[in-house]
RNA sequence: GGAGGGGUGGCAGAGCGGUCAAAUGCAACGGACUGUAAAUCCGUCGACUUAGGUCUACGAAAGUUCAAAUCUUUCCCCCUCCA
């Protein structure tokens, strides 16, 4: 049933992405004229270079935005030069350290990175493209836009956004420089307007003060609809947010995590999570999907199996989804040593102890921690698990050219000796 | 500028001269049960260690004391109220 006219809107709804809109109907129009017409919609994302690469909490924006290029949109992706050295009070009690002038600009070459394995980048007409609020921003005078923009906007509004409300209620401080972020955002959307004709944005929830403030200067200003489209926040079923494994955050950028550790992020989702996860982080149609995520028991590893591979190749491609598919089934299923593991090469055997060799693999961070390990069992040398602390590796211990060794269940590495 | 309150482990938050490597909760990690799931239960959770200890840590520095997260002084930072 499809209940919007747009194309965009109704796989937003079907897949699990829409939260809120500025205006639902109106929006519905606008991109229907759109996709009718073949002129392309401009819908853009905004993020901050607060670090250098994205991770998989900022996906569900990202696959949005993939599904508006595929529905015919070009999409912008902003990144916060300026926005990033004032730093959004959004969720947040404390101000932000500020970034040096070399970290920002490493970040917004990590961000593009992110950004261009869901997007098709380019100079066609629905091509996404890079945009940065630095380029608007560094040259602006404080009275010309205190004049230009600071009349559209009333401090006791400000005070009742989120935002801004919580921090008070919480009683953690807040700076003016923070205080005047969703001046800054708002400015962006309507600079994307004015120089894209960018009439929507999209975002996470918690976006939605930044979003609005952006859609009333707009009116104001220029006397136009800006729209505003938000995604509810991922959660799993403890409601917590998505994105950390391990405590780590899981990075779309192949240089901060293995492909095979952004495989097994996937494929070790919750069964509950299995639908939600497959409509929003893979392509693959709903029918295939719901026929999926109806498995039971032990068969649901099977779609996440499918939704891990996907995942994967979407970010990764294909080839290094394969690769981490193939050592997962290799590890798991085999009990097998496969080739995409961590691995540590040493020069030789000699007088390298099972915890140094845990320790140089990166998988402890002490000795300590590696003895206590082994007092609760929780270490392996292949597959044995290893109970003398003080043991020391030898060529007897080489199989195929190489040990296994393991950290609990799910953690496995490889040393090979030169 | 004045008055008061506060800065403790990844986070939250006790402790307020020795028994404090620091209660408790959350997070994290290992084990059991399973399906590389969830829930549950048990255990661990500063570093080094010849396992006896040693070292580093309660915003920073100096001091008092046999002994300091705890007392004193100075400095830095934050919050609240007043001007």
């Amino acid at each position: 049933m499809s209940t919007f006219k747009s194309q965009f809107i109704n796989i937003m709804v079907e897949r699990g992405f829409y939260n809120q809109c500025t205006n639902e109907s109106g929006f519905d129009d606008y991109l229907y004229e759109c996709e009718k017409s073949g002129k392309p919609a401009v819908g853009y994302l905004g993020s901050d270079p607060t670090g250098d690469s994205l991770h998989v909490g900022h996906i569900v924006p990202l696959m949005m935005l993939r599904w508006f290029q595929k529905c015919g949109h070009k999409p912008l992706t902003l990144v916060g030069g300026a926005t990033a050295r004032i730093g959004d009070p959004s969720g947040k009690d404390k101000l932000r350290p500020f970034l040096s002038e070399e970290t920002l600009a490493e970040n917004i070459k990590g961000l593009k990175k992110s950004f261009s394995k869901f997007l098709k980048f380019g100079n066609g007409c629905n091509d996404a493209l890079m945009v940065d609020n630095w380029d608007w921003f560094k040259d602006i005078n404080y009275l010309a836009f205190l004049r230009d923009i600071g009349t559209y906007y009333s401090v006791n509004r400000m005070l009742t956004m989120d935002s801004v409300k919580s921090r008070l209620e919480r009683e953690q401080p807040m700076s003016f420089l923070e205080f005047n972020y969703m001046l800054l955002q708002g400015y962006d959307f309507c600079e994307l307007y004015k120089n894209y004709g960018c009439r929507c944005q999209i975002a996470g929830s918690d976006q939605w003060g930044n979003i609005t403030s952006g859609t009333e200067l707009g009116r104001r200003k220029y006397d136009v609809e800006l729209f505003g489209f938000t995604s509810p926040i991922i959660t799993d079923s403890n409601g917590k947010k998505m994105g950390k494994s391990e405590g780590n955050a899981v990075w779309i950028n192949e240089e901060k995590l293995s492909s095979y550790d952004y495989y097994q992020y996937f494929r070790n989702i919750g069964d509950a999570e299995v639908g939600k996860c497959l409509r929003i982080y893979t392509d693959l149609p709903l029918d295939e999907i719901k026929k999926l995520e109806a498995l039971k028991d032990k068969e649901i590893n099977e779609a996440k199996k499918i939704l891990a591979f996907e995942a994967t190749k979407i970010c990764r491609g294909e080839e290094e989804a394969q690769n981490a598919q193939t050592t997962a089934t290799n590890v798991f299923e085999q009990g097998m040593a496969g080739g995409e593991l961590p691995s540590l090469t040493l020069p030789s055997l000699e007088n390298i102890s099972v915890i140094d060799a845990f320790l140089q693999i990166g998988f402890v961070n002490s000795k300590g921690e590696a003895r206590r390990l082994i007092k609760q069992a929780g270490l392996k040398l292949n597959d044995a698990v290893i109970t003398d602390e003080n043991y020391k590796l030898s060529s007897q211990d080489v199989i195929n050219g190489q040990i296994k060794i393991s950290q609990g269940k799910k953690k496995h590495g490889l040393i090979k000796v030169k």
